[in-house]
DNA sequence: CAGTGGTCTAGACCACTGG
DNA sequence: CAGTGGTCTAGACCACTGC
C-alpha cells in the first residue's frame, strides 16, 4: 500500500500542478508530500489555528488529519523546527515557537559584550525617544512593500546596558498591521519588541536580515547615544520577515562598539 | 529484530557509557545510534580517508559497513550535511565538501557589493603585502589555542574590487601545520586560501565565528587602503576551525563599507 | 501510567545521473 | 540501464514528561 505522491490532500497542494491557473509553468515541479504537509501547517500557523507558545496537536494526529503516516509529518515538522518556527519537546510536545518567553531576550540581537554573556549583563533598560505616524519615504516604503507615502509608524529608542547607552534604534513599521500602536505602548510593555507584535497585533517574525556598516553619527546621534561625535557606529539595516516573506519592520540600529561586538557564525 | 541502542559498533562508541573510566561521569548520556554513525563518518573525514571532492561510499556500503539500516546513515548523513561537511548530489553521491570548485568564491566571505551581486562584481584582487614566521602573541596563542611564544605565521594581504582597495586582512596560522607556506605560494595560488590549505596542507576549515566592530583605520592601514584616516571600518576578527572545533586560524580584516555591506540571516 | 516526541528497521517505489 | 540519493509507509521500541 504504498504512495502515489501528491493526492489525498485538501484542495491547492502547493507547489503541484494542480492549480488552475493556465500559465506556461514551465516547472513539473514534483512536489513531494512532506513538502505539501509542510505548507499545510504552514496555513494553520499563519491563519492562527495554532497560536505562538501553544501546542500544536501530535504527530499522530496531524497524520491522521492529512491521511500520511507518522513519518511524513514528522519530516515536515522537523523542516519548519530547523527554521525555528516550531519548537520540539520531547515527551511534551510541539510548539508554536515566539519571541516571548525565550530563554534569550532578543532572538535576533547579536550584539554581545566582550565579557560575560547576555545573562550576566542582565536586562536592557529600554527609553523611547518617540513614535508617530507619517508617510512613507522612498526607500522606507521599498524596504517594506509599500508605496511611496503609505502610513507608516516610526519610532526611535535607546537601549543602555549597566547605565551606558548602546544602541539607537530607528523603526518603521506598516500602518496598517500595527495601527494603535504607541510610544506609551511601547514603553509599558515589557519584554521583547517582537513578542509585543506577536500578542498585540498578531504580526510573528519569522526570520530578518542584516546589513552591517561602519558610519560616523550625525550630531542628534551622538548627543542621544552621549559619545563624541567621531565615534564610529556600527550601522546594522535589518528587515524582519512574517510568513511568506512578507516584510513587516525595517530596523536602522547604530550600535556601540567598544564594550560589546556583533556576533556572527559562520557555517 | 529491532535495536538494543549502542552497540554492534568498533569499540569506543561516543558518549555511551562503555568506557573504561572510572570517573563519576554524571550523565547516563544516552547516545543514539546514528550520533555514533556521525561520529564514525567524522573520524574517516578527518583521518583523510576521504578527501575534499571526493564521493564517500554509497549510503548503502556504508550501511552494510556499520551494520546499520540505510535510513540510519541517512540520518547522519543528513545532519552532516546540514553543517556543510557532506554536500548531497541525487543520482550521483554525497561528496566532501571543499572550498575549492565551490560556486561561491569565498564560503566565509560576507562582504557583498551593495548592487549586483557577487558575480557580476567579477573576482577580487589580491595582493599578499607580506608572510612571515614569528611568536605568538598572548591573544594570538589564546585564539588559537597555543602558547605564548609558539611559532605561528602571519600574512598580510588586501582584496581590490574594481581596482579598488577594500579588504586589509592580517591572518595568523599555527606553525607546525602550515610549516612551509610562504608569500610566494599564497601569491601564486589562484582561488580561496581555503582551498591552498586544503590541498597544500591537509587542513579543512570547517566553520568560523566572526566578532564585528566598528573602528577607525590607524596611519599604516588607511594607507594600505588609500582612505583618508578618519574613515569608520568594519573590523572583523574571524577564528576558523577545523574538525573538532580546533582553531586554526585568527583573521583581523577592516572593510570599507562605502560601496559593500556585510550581510547576514538571521533564523 | 498514558501520551508525547525520538530512534530504528525493512521494504517499496520515485527522481535523477551517467554510461 | 544500473546505481545513487530521496520519499513514503508500517510497525516496534525507547526516552522523557506529567498525572
Amino acid at each position: 500500500m504504498n504512495q502515489t505522491p501528491s493526492f489525498a490532500l485538501d484542495p491547492a497542494a502547493p507547489g503541484t500542478e494542480g492549480g488552475a491557473s493556465a500559465q506556461p509553468t514551465q516547472t513539473p515541479a514534483f512536489s513531494p508530500l512532506y513538502q505539501q504537509i509542510k505548507g499545510l501547517i504552514l496555513q494553520s500557523l499563519q491563519s492562527g489555528e495554532w497560536k505562538p507558545g501553544e501546542a500544536i496537536p501530535s504527530e499522530m494526529d496531524l497524520a491522521a488529519r492529512f491521511r500520511v503516516s507518522q513519518g511524513t509529518v514528522r519530516k515536515a515538522i522537523d523542516e519548519l523546527a530547523a527554521e525555528n518556527l516550531l519548537l520540539r519537546r520531547q515527551g511534551k510536545g510541539t510548539f508554536v515557537a515566539t519571541h516571548a518567553e525565550q530563554h534569550v531576550q532578543y532572538r535576533f540581537l547579536r550584539l554581545m559584550p566582550d565579557q560575560g554573556d547576555n545573562q550576566s549583563e542582565g536586562p536592557a533598560e529600554r527609553t523611547i525617544i518617540d513614535c508617530k505616524r507619517l508617510r512613507a519615504s522612498a526607500d522606507v516604503a521599498r524596504a517594506l512593500a509599500l508605496r511611496t507615502g503609505d502610513s507608516v509608524l516610526q519610532a526611535r529608542r535607546v537601549l543602555s546596558f549597566a547605565g551606558r547607552p548602546t544602541i539607537l534604534e530607528d523603526l518603521w513599521l506598516p500602518g496598517t498591521p500595527f495601527k494603535g500602536l504607541t510610544a506609551e505602548r511601547l514603553s509599558l510593555y515589557h519584554g521583547p519588541m517582537y513578542a509585543l507584535f506577536e500578542t498585540e497585533f498578531g504580526v510573528r517574525m519569522v526570520r530578518a536580515e542584516e546589513k552591517i556598516r561602519a558610519v560616523l553619527p550625525d550630531a542628534a546621534q551622538a548627543t542621544l547615544l552621549k559619545i563624541p561625535k567621531n565615534t564610529p557606529l556600527l550601522s546594522v539595516e535589518r528587515i524582519a520577515y512574517t510568513y511568506n516573506d512578507v516584510p513587516m519592520e525595517l530596523r536602522r540600529g547604530l550600535y556601540l562598539t567598544d564594550t560589546h561586538h556583533y556576533h556572527n557564525e559562520l557555517g
